[in-house]
DNA sequence: GACATTGGTCACATTTTGTGACTAATTCAA
DNA sequence: TTGAATTAGTCACAAAATGTGACCAATGTC
């Protein structure tokens, strides 16, 4: 994000970093100078023949260090001038880390839990919703729940991902047995002991090589 | 579409509009004055202050008489200046029609079949491939399919948009039990006979109130 | 050692889906 | 007029996927 941007640019590149912090889903906003004390996401403009990819994923190294494991286009937004640039037209993206991510480098920046939000506007808050929609619709077919763990995680900690996601509790043999099925996870032969109770085994994230071709229509999926 | 646009604009809106004829899925492209022949899609730039989906309905009325019953975002491209009005930024958008709409009012504006496209810069095209993307990725969540029908309809011809869509035959008691299931069509009293066989009774949208709790993650949808 | 806590698996009931076969209503050709 | 061809609509059963409770395993705590 930058307060003087170099070049003049009708259009801005807002950008939903999330994580998952002692079990919460949390999004990354910067207090403006504003003093009404109006959060905003991370934001900049795109530098002349930049992909908006790049400036999205710009975005989030000068927020947290580092890019993004997930990050895709959420929305596009038409926005009257109300912009901090006076953009026109603001495209949003969203972005998963894993919760073992450094802190923010500035302190303008903080991590707010979703289901606790501070004071936006009505616009940023809309475009913040459409990068949580993009992150909940994706989950069944972008790899991002892993995205949000480390490397190396256990099912437990990955069914939990699920269940913040979805704000919906799961059934841990449906889960792993799930999980199996689709080749999805390889087991490792490292473990790890977590204070109490048994020891948990450690997977990674094996990328599907080939989709089995889906079964039949669900029209209960449909929305409207 | 204009050719010259009354307000110089940094970004353009694209709009991929779908259809089924014959059987078939196609796209409604537009011949450029270029000599060699290329096509592309029906584009605007949004006007001071207007929504970019209104933009995009606009594009839409102009080229076919009527706004598409279906219409939503498919992506964001940054051009590096390629686009016909030298546009930084495109903005793509995905629309189905009914098979029974009327034919383009500009003779620039050709029906194509999605299976057999003529030549576009990869640029374009790739333009062309998000918005179809959109469409096959929304279809189980959004009613495109019956968009792309008339208020009243067969089953048969239901199904046959999913085919189309799905590029697989369907099962016809599977189909219609799911259908049956999510209460998501509603019975008529209008029956059509079309030829020979067996007249087919006639059916209508009935969107749906509440959805149902979905079921167990379906980790085998995960891409890559 | 008993117990609380977390991980991991199993077996079985229930639900959903795949599939072929069947009946119904119409047109067309002999 | 009859019967083959064609399309619509339904049924019943097999196969697969999912929901669910119970169980055993390994660790820390008291």
């Amino acid at each position: 994000m930058r307060d003087r941007p170099f070049r003049r640019s009708p259009f801005a590149i807002d950008v939903g970093i999330f994580t998952i912090r002692n079990g919460q889903l949390e999004v990354l906003l910067c207090k403006t100078s504003d003093a009404r004390e109006k959060w905003i996401l991370p934001w900049d403009q795109p530098r002349p023949q930049e992909p908006i990819e790049t400036t999205a994923q710009r975005i989030v190294r000068d927020a947290v260090g580092t890019s993004a494991p997930w990050i895709e286009l959420a929305g596009a937004f038409g926005e009257g001038n109300r912009h901090p640039a006076d953009a026109e037209i603001s495209v949003a993206f969203a972005a998963v880390l894993p919760g073992t991510s450094p802190p923010p480098k500035d302190p303008q920046l903080v991590w707010h839990k979703v289901a606790d939000l501070p004071a936006m506007t009505p616009k940023k808050r809309s475009v913040l919703e459409a990068a949580l929609t993009a992150v909940r619709f994706r989950l069944e077919h972008s790899p991002i729940a892993f995205r949000l763990l480390p490397p190396l995680f256990t099912l437990s900690e990955l069914q939990k991902v699920y269940e913040v996601l979805l704000g919906k509790r799961l059934h841990k043999a449906s889960f792993r047995r799930s999980l199996h099925a689709a080749e999805i996870v390889e087991a490792t032969d490292e473990w790890r002991g977590e204070g109490r109770g048994r020891p948990a085994q450690l997977f990674r994230f094996a990328p599907p090589k080939k989709r089995r071709a889906g079964r039949g229509i669900r029209f209960d999926a449909l929305i409207a």
